[in-house]
This record gives structure tokens, C-alpha cells and sequence, in this order.
DNA sequence: AATTGAAGTGGGTAATTGTGGATAAACCTG
DNA sequence: CAGGTTTATCCACAATTACCCACTTCAATT
């Protein structure tokens, strides 16, 4: 499981380190897609093709779920850690997630999420704001 | 499994170029046909036999399924890699996808989809607004 | 406080890929 | 069959990517 928040860097030539602690598990690939809140994330293979493969069972002939399907699959990159432990960034996920040079990669759960530190900062400030309402429906959940 | 989105040309031949990664899956040829959204759909020769093959078990009473069905087979023509990795788009292929220079190349699952340059960012741009469902369907996969 | 080691970052070089164009083969047409 | 047109094969360049090495920073240890 990933937990924690990390800054790093994404040099001119759009690489990303990822923590040293996730790299094992990476070691068999990754895949980068487009997450929710203009954030990126990112899978280990096993964990994508779970994914894949809910995906594979949305009906192609409605073009809502053909828009979804296009969006989730042709929004991913296959990526391999360089031997720093890097990974490249395709330009089209860099303008969506517009990371700029420093950037926070933040793990959660079965996935890490890369964000743009500003909007990083942005979005947990609001977040911390909410955090009584979010706290309450928290307690409708049982939690 | 066919993922990511790939800026090519297509040159005065009407050549285009396949991403390195994917060729060796059309070692054994491919097919171009009409896609839906107006795009091209580019499939292995394994994938569109089984296509071909669901697709003969249409309805023939339907007219929108012969529709579909001849949408598909009729537009369809098999093309080869040359060696540098490129199959020739047939005219009336590149005039069904309002195809210039500048194409989009993305996995789709099983296929590949050719895009015109302008017509996929808007594509993308319409469905992305969207996010709020999308987010909600994620929800839906469990994710 | 100095040293060691590990991690993140930057950059150089070599290899690969995408693209354009030239030449040769095949095709069709009159 | 000759001419012209299209298609296939081959070669070459330019840009991108992958690979490798080195520096810097920071933390832990002695």
C-alpha cells in the first residue's frame, strides 16, 4: 500500500523520480493515466490490468462508455523506471495534469498521484477547510 | 492490450506511421476500417476476424445493425507495414476521417484509432468536461 | 564535525524512431 | 505494347528517447 506525500522534480526532459521505497514495486512496469482533479495516477501493472479489465466489460456501442473507455485507455502510458528510477512523462499527461517543475507524488492506497505542487497546495487547502463537513459524511459512512 | 495516445503525420503518400511498441502485433497484417466518432479503427488480424465473425451473426432484419455491418466490413481494407513500421491509408479512408497532416494514433483495448489532430482535442476536450460523471463511473469500477 | 552512503537531479552520448524523399517494381489504361 | 500513374522498397536525415555517468544534497553513523 502507498502512503505519503513526497516532493520531487520533473526535469526538462519530462522525468519523474519515483520514491525509492516504491520502486520494487514497479520493477514488472507501470501505467501513468489521467486521474481525477487534473491530478495523474499511477498503477503498478497488476493494478491497471484489474482496472483494464473492468473497463473492458463497459458497453461499446453507447458513446458515453465508448467516450470513458477512450478516455481511461488512450489516456495511459506503459512506462518503465529508468535505473535512477525514473520515469518519462508523455507530453499530453504533463498539459493535463499541468505539472510544471515541482510536483508531489503522493501515494494512496494502490495507486500514486502526481500532482502539480501548486495545485497540490490549493486542493489541500480546501480540503482542510472541508474537513468538518468531510468529517460528518465520513460518520454517515461508519468510519 | 493497445493503450496511449501518439502524435504522427501522415505524408503526401498517405503513410502513416505505427508506434514501435505495438508493430510487432501486426507482424501477420492489419485492417483499417470506418470507425464510430469519425475515426479510423485499426485492428490485428486476429481481432478483426472475431469482429468480422460477430458481426456476420447480426440480425440481417435490422437495418440499423446492417447498417453498422456495413459501416465495418465494406470500409474495411488490409494493409501492411513497410519496413519503417507505416501502412498507406486508402483515400476514401482518409476522406471518412477528415484526415491532414497532423493525426492521433490512441490504444483503444483491442484496436487502434486514428484521429485527426483538431477533431480528437476537441473529442477530448467535450468528454473531459465531463469529469463529474466520469468521476461517478470511476466510482462505480471501485476505484 | 568528518565520513559514508543513499537518494534525487542534471547532463552527455549513443541508439532508436519518425519522417521525407529517391528509386524500382507493379499496375492500369488507352 | 508503350505511357503514365500508382504502389512498394530502400535509403538518409533529424529529432526524440534510452542509457550511462557524475554531481549534490541530506541523513545517519562513527
Amino acid at each position: 500500500m502507498f502512503i505519503g506525500e513526497y516532493n520531487h522534480t520533473i526535469d526538462e526532459k519530462g522525468r519523474l523520480a519515483i520514491p525509492t521505497k516504491f520502486r520494487i514495486e514497479f520493477k514488472n512496469g507501470a501505467v501513468v493515466t489521467k486521474g481525477l482533479d487534473n491530478c495523474l495516477f499511477l498503477f503498478t501493472k497488476k493494478s491497471w490490468n484489474e482496472l483494464a479489465n473492468k473497463l473492458s466489460k463497459l458497453p461499446i456501442s453507447q458513446s458515453k462508455s465508448r467516450a470513458f473507455a477512450r478516455l481511461m485507455l488512450a489516456g495511459a502510458m506503459d512506462v518503465k523506471l529508468d535505473k535512477q528510477g525514473r520515469i518519462m512523462l508523455p507530453d499530453y499527461l504533463r498539459k493535463y495534469g499541468q505539472l510544471k517543475k515541482k510536483s508531489i507524488v503522493a501515494g494512496v492506497f494502490n495507486r500514486l498521484e502526481i500532482w502539480d505542487e501548486k495545485a497540490w497546495d490549493i486542493y489541500k487547502q480546501s480540503v482542510e477547510k472541508e474537513s468538518t463537513d468531510i468529517a460528518n459524511e465520513l460518520g454517515d459512512l461508519g468510519i
